[in-house]
DNA sequence: CGGCTTTGTTCTGCGAGTGGAGAAAGTTTG
DNA sequence: CAAACTTTCTCCACTCGCAGAACAAAGCCG
């Protein structure tokens, strides 16, 4: 009897992602969900139970006959997420069905590189461990803020991870914590996120769009993410919106980061407080603090006329981008998060209005626009899916 | 022994998209490749040669022993082809590797509504009937220039083809012909020429641009094409370009159909001749011809400066939209098609220079960018496609 | 308590598919 | 030209996955 058991076959794949998905189970519900004779689903249950992945937890309330066994995913399963953002870690652990036993955050920039950065992340999973959270990790997932090769486990050529290229993070992390692993990029598993816990649950194809340092699109085709021939779909960061915009770092002008992100927003919001436009902003900077994007949602939720001004300016600007990927895309749903999502309903009414208005009427008739409604866990939650959908398929 | 047979299984299915890709095929070769023991596939080719839909055709060379037996998909079998278009028909007939039997060309208004065209498209058929070449119709592809809802194989809100809107094609086609059909964008049919004949054939996710009196992309994910949730995906003719260009039929301004395509590129001829700035298109317009398209293709070919500076702009402003869809998608290819790409070279060198310098270099760093090889076939190839794939499956 | 319903378990049988044994057909060698 | 080897085809027995029937166990209801 292992516990780093993987299911036999497709149907104990299935069982299992759907104890993972809504919970512990009758198994006479069980057998009216999957279209399997009852002597194969109590065999594939029992095999699952004396492979301890699965066990029986008491009987159910009476359809008005005999009680039926419950059975839910060991409570001993544990999966791994490490969410690697660009100024962050988050470190969380969750059970089978991905709830959130433990969960850290830490300030690190990730131009330290990957041994600094990871062996940091390391170190806030033991910390979750003495904690007595983790008998065994069944399993890790980790996102990084660039494009990675999926195949390979690695990131390439990411712009803004320094010391990261082609760095084998997902064999390295294998290693040390003697557990299958999967590394994606961190749109892509907040997409994943939304995905399993979030808004995007009954919907097949969508965009998460992510506004943070950096602004990046999730690619949802079918229920599984689309990363494009070398991983890095979904980088629109530089799609162009004018010729004659602010130079970007990518060295084109008018790209979207050029005008909208975390770089650029702090820029204008310490040109709005310097030349006293903004007086919210001229004051947070005489008493000495930093001006960051943070700071601008405050201003503007505080009225500052000025920062409502440039969150709406940012918010057409990303609905330029938005409504020709809604044109392009035709998805069912689009989710805005990142930190910048902060800004909530200004942003998000003013990239409406400029969807809405551009793309095709078809694309936009029955296309609902929202904030996440994870904040903070969208990456995590993500992460573990992602290795909990590797782990739960048959070996 | 019936014509209309369809394969029982998924093995008799995989082997007629087999017979259909590869054309004719020893009994042992077909065993080197299909995962089957030979008793297993001797029993399926059996069945199919009693169902009609393959036969025999001789003995291969021998491989050092006994000659194996050649089999082939039916000479009878005969596929249809209907690529409407904006303002022409085309009409072809394909035997079971989809290679074109008979094929003719009409102009046709698709504006003249469902009833008229499909009569007209149908009398097509007929003529290539007269010829003897149809024994019978074992399925049709119909190809439409505007969205289409696949599921309900009929055209929805779409712009340009008054007349058309919910007009029940694939039923109405389907009871007079007799055989399956299938209907979709005519932009998708001819992706799926490019995959099925065109350099796409070893690519599983690609573009295909089609340029012509409006201006679509075909998207194709996994060797599928990708329709989006209400089938308008690949609608890129309304993507903004710049917020003070020229009115767009839509209401909008700075759409890119409104810079380029057939509509935009008349308009622009027709100034550059009236100018004088053309000298060629002012002869043109003086001997009393119409200014069209293909008329900036000939002044551009013969070095009149004017028409080349209208397709290099053209051709700039496709490659900012196909920069943004590339960093966005990254696609492994991407095709460039339609009327317009008899303007050829010039318009692919100023493509192709736009989206280098534009795109992520990850995403073009192996991306050829190339004109379509099937010029007028990729349509009526990509219907019969569509269509062989369906009847090839499992029923 | 007795009949009815639901659930769990055992057993038999079916159909798909594999792989081996030969027969058939060709090639190569002495 | 015959014998030996190779490849292909056909037939058949056997395995495996799975469904469904039959039966047993457990619970509801009057």
């Amino acid at each position: 009897m292992r516990m780093t058991a993987r299911p036999a076959n497709a149907h104990q794949a299935r069982l299992l992602r759907l104890l993972r998905d809504e919970g512990p189970r009758s198994r006479a519900e069980l057998g009216d969900v999957v279209r399997l004779s009852r002597s194969k689903l109590a065999q594939e249950l029992d095999l699952l139970v004396a492979s301890g992945l699965i066990e029986t937890a008491g009987l159910a309330a009476s359809r008005g006959g005999r009680r039926s066994g419950i059975v839910r995913l060991s409570p001993n399963l544990r999966f791994v997420a490490f969410d690697i953002g660009a100024t962050s870690i988050d470190v969380a652990v969750t059970n089978g069905e991905l709830e959130i036993l433990g969960h850290v955050t830490e300030a690190c920039d990730v131009r330290q590189g990957a041994t600094v950065v990871l062996d940091r992340a390391l170190d806030l999973l033991g910390k979750l461990r003495d904690e007595g959270l983790i008998p065994q990790v069944h399993g890790t997932g980790i996102g990084v803020p660039g494009p990675v090769s999926f195949r390979d486990g690695m990131p390439v050529v990411p712009p803004i991870m320094t010391g990261w290229d082609r760095f084998p993070v997902r064999d390295a992390i294998g290693q040390e914590l003697g557990c299958p692993v999967l590394v994606d990029n961190d749109v892509n598993i907040m997409a994943l996120g939304e995905l399993h816990a979030g808004l995007a649950r009954a919907v097949d194809d969508f965009l998460l769009l992510k506004i943070g340092t950096g602004i990046g699109c999730g690619i949802v085709v079918d229920g599984t993410i689309y990363r494009g021939v070398s991983g890095s779909a979904g980088d629109i960061g530089h799609i162009r919106i004018d010729d004659d915009g602010p130079i970007c770092a990518c060295g084109n002008a008018g790209c979207l980061e050029a005008y909208f992100g975390g770089a650029a927003l702090t820029r204008d919001a310490l040109a709005a407080a310097r030349s006293g436009r903004s007086p919210y902003l001229a004051r947070r900077l005489e008493s000495g603090a930093e001006i960051t994007a943070r700071d601008v949602a405050e201003a503007a939720a505080a009225g500052d006329p000025e920062a409502v001004r440039l969150v709406r300016e940012g918010g057409r600007h990303v609905g330029q981008v938005l409504a020709g990927l809604v044109s392009f895309f035709n998805p069912g749903l689009v989710i805005i998060a990142g930190g910048v999502a902060g800004l909530g309903h200004t942003l998000l009414a003013e990239i409406r209005s400029v969807v809405y208005r551009r793309s095709l009427p078809l694309a936009t008739g029955n296309l609902p626009i929202v904030l996440s409604e994870l904040p903070g866990t969208a990456g995590v939650v993500g992460a573990t899916r992602l290795i909990s959908d590797h782990v739960f398929s048959a070996a």
